[in-house]
DNA sequence: GTCTATACTTGGATAGAC
DNA sequence: GTCTATCCAAGTATAGAC
């Protein structure tokens, strides 16, 4: 058994030192290239490193895209999930939704998922990996929904798990749409539809949840 | 000149003979093996013919798939539009948008959409081709949707662009969603609420055009 | 318009030296 | 654990015979 090679698949292990760098290397590589860009070669080039590392220390170069996916997948939750469980009103939450999508388009992280995605939709095993990676996102938000809407009209219409699912739906298509013509300007203004928007669906929730000071 | 070469960029004259047999092979190979797995090669052992006939007909592969693309587009703007400029209630549009979902997954049109989708998101020129087909399909919903706002109070807070943009998006998040993990489930029970939701938000709207009999 | 043959490129993956 | 060299498969695209 080697020390690090790609067999220890019992995972999570904070990935060390060259490891590590290839898994960077593959984050940027798919910002800048894409899917589709994002060979075992191509890697290499943008890390400086051999491309026989891939399989070395990844094994293939499907899992190593996986690895770069948990990279920014880990990075955003634990980034956003503290605001997330603070915010107690629809308003907060239209609010951190905006602010969270102009921050990941930002530094790439939109892209990375928009490219997985597409990655994922071609080949079956890859999609159910990236899936499966968008799983705590969504229970996330079937968490938080679930306690905005408990006891109010709303709540005993729409179930927290259907709302959840759109709503990762929704961010998904509009990341989608927005990179598949580069044009951010819809996007924006749909975010700020839901900011303008958000106080009146709060007013539909029990008080005591509602629009806060 | 050649009478069907691909040159003829001017498009729209019927495809004929050969050429349309490409395109449906094409489309037949999009929906079994995906985007990554339609390769000029797979297509031409789809439709039984000779591989180089793509590249006389078409020019390059990319160009026949976005052939294809057009071929379910306009044939489900066909199908549907008249239905759904006929629809004058949030109720009939949701039971619509859950009928022609339904019929667009067991026909593999879904299938064809989010695999191109997925192509075009790693390459920005094909990116470019699908989104100019998705848009006809905004402006549809724009249009009903500006329709059935207009005069409201909703009206005078959501603009109708904002909400097709929101509302194909919605779409095509659920599409690559449930193409990801094969499990229709989740979109059935979102599009089933949406069905018993659609009168609610139909009497935010001006009694002239609400529910219907 | 259609076929065969082939040039050329890129990428995954491995063997074996170091 | 890292590098060089290489194999092999698959794909785009073209030339040229028919």
């Amino acid at each position: 058994m080697e020390s690090s090679g790609h067999k220890d698949a019992v995972a999570e292990e904070p990935l060390g030192g060259t490891k590590a760098r290839i898994a960077e290397a593959a984050l940027e590589t798919l910002k800048t290239r894409g899917f589709a860009g994002s060979s075992a070669r191509e890697i290499a080039r943008q890390g400086n490193f051999n491309q026989a590392l891939v399989f070395y220390h990844f094994g293939t170069v499907q899992k190593l895209l996986l690895a770069a996916l948990d990279l920014v997948s880990d990075r955003r939750m634990h980034a956003y999930q503290p605001a997330f469980e603070r915010a107690s009103s629809v308003s907060e939450l239209a609010a951190l939704a905006r602010e969270i999508y102009f921050e990941d388009l930002d530094n790439g992280y939109v892209t990375v998922l928009g490219e997985m995605v597409a990655g994922g939709v071609s080949d079956p095993e890859l999609g159910r990996e990236v899936v499966a990676r968008l799983e705590p996102w969504i229970e996330l938000v079937e968490r938080k929904v679930g306690t905005l809407l408990a006891g109010s009209l709303l709540g005993s219409i729409v179930p927290p798990r259907d709302l959840a699912f759109a709503t990762i739906a929704l961010y998904l298509g509009i990341d989608m749409l927005s990179h598949l013509d580069g044009d951010r300007a819809r996007a924006e203004s749909l975010l700020d539809l839901g900011v303008r928007a958000a106080p009146l669906l709060g007013a539909l929730l029990p008080s005591g949840r509602a629009e806060k000071p």
